[in-house]
DNA sequence: AGCAATAAATAAACAGTGTATATTTACACC
DNA sequence: GGTGTAAATATACACTGTTTATTTATTGCT
């Protein structure tokens, strides 16, 4: 085989195409077994050509937390699509549903993102999260509409100490002037949501939680009691 | 070096020798770093030589989530041990603060749990789950008293399915009648806390939130505000 | 058109990993 | 005191990510 192939023979976009099989073998066994090598015999190329395009493995790895965290932030976006914009509990409640879809649909994207697969791997937190924060977008927006509205009980939340009062309002800043309880709600809503689906798909859950779901959707309808009045 | 070594020239019990450099190793680095040959050069054996004690590197592993699970359920029990039986508010938050203590003490122990960090291992539910439950009884007990005392306020919640009650009723019988409505909050609120403990020791939330504890704390003040009446 | 520069691949090698096999030897027991 | 067993070693295999030097297709310049 020559050094270098001519156009022709070559994928067309490899650096694409080493992500895609990057994904397909994640799909068909876990996240962890990414693997350099087996990616290039897949493709049928060496594996130090894959260094052209990811100068390390951590790079391929972070381009696929990248194109994860794309992939939650269209479903989101998805889930609200066709919904009634003043139906507001109803678009709450599908967001959060959505959430749960999408990491039972695509365990290994899940597990990418929040789990810790890959050994060694350390997440560039100034890619990660802003791509994280994004996918919260639409949270955010809906809680803010249901406070426009007047619509999200905020009076039944234990006080917030002047240092939390701070970092939200720093928080706010940047997302353009969200009310600093919506911030804050969004966050601890995002995070039982999270909870609840991360023991799921950890196979944490008591044993006698045979459908996970039920839990999970008893779980959005109280966040609706909770968090919305009227 | 001679094929076996003396008694007086070995470790006097290897098998605990292996986990605790094992821990050892996890604490300096990452949970992932988990090296059988590392701890083999550490302990100045060879790497086979842990296959007479845990005959594949998943069995050590197991070991180790068990050990790490002991290890929250102590300081679950060690939380609540000081105060008055009848402070039940005092004990329920104090469970929740210490869950985050604990995995922010010890990350790797967490990590291991928790996360996946080990590249192809899956855990053997028949021992990690009841070594999960053994660690939310202390919850369980406290949630089942302030039902006792008439303090839980179970009125707030979505209602349930009847293929939900019949899951937790299973759990019930289990664990020997506890009321269905203490399990399931008791789940909750753990999975609430585990939420917000896993995406600050995996650096997902936003970066405006310099010090998680305190989102974490007023989500604890909360839950009682939720929760607990009277 | 021809030549130099560049870019993209290969080949080979290194250090590391988990694990299987065969071999050696210290210890325990009859 | 010999025998059997158990616990270690030595060796080897197949894998991993990564580095280096080498080769060659493509591109740009004169």
């Amino acid at each position: 085989m020559s050094p270098r192939p001519k156009l022709t023979d070559q994928h067309p976009d490899l650096q694409a195409a080493i992500r895609e099989t990057a994904w397909q073998q994640m799909a068909a066994s876990s996240a962890s077994s990414l693997s350099l090598r087996a990616i290039a015999r897949e493709l049928g190329i060496t594996a130090p050509a894959i260094y052209n395009y990811f100068p390390r493995r951590d790079d391929l790895v972070t381009a696929l937390i990248v194109d994860a965290f794309t992939s939650l932030g269209e479903s989101q976006k998805e889930a609200i699509r066709d919904l009634p914009e003043d139906d507001l509990p109803a678009r709450l409640s599908a967001l959060g549903l959505a959430y749960r879809v999408w990491a039972v649909t695509y365990p290994q994207r899940y597990q990418l993102i929040f789990g810790t697969p890959i050994p060694g791997y350390e997440a560039p937190a100034d890619i990660t999260v802003p791509a994280a924060a994004r996918s919260l977008v639409p949270s955010i927006e809906t809680l803010q509409a249901l406070l426009t509205a007047g619509r999200l009980r905020v009076e039944r939340s234990a006080p917030m100490t002047p240092e939390l009062k701070s970092m939200l309002e720093a928080w706010s800043q940047f997302t353009g002037g969200n009310d600093i309880e919506v911030l804050y709600i969004a966050l601890v809503i995002w995070s039982r949501v999270h909870g609840l689906v991360s023991l799921e798909l950890g196979n944490q859950l008591p044993s006698f939680i045979t459908d996970p779901g039920e839990v999970f959707n008893r779980e959005i309808a109280t966040l609706l009691v909770q968090y919305l009045k009227e």
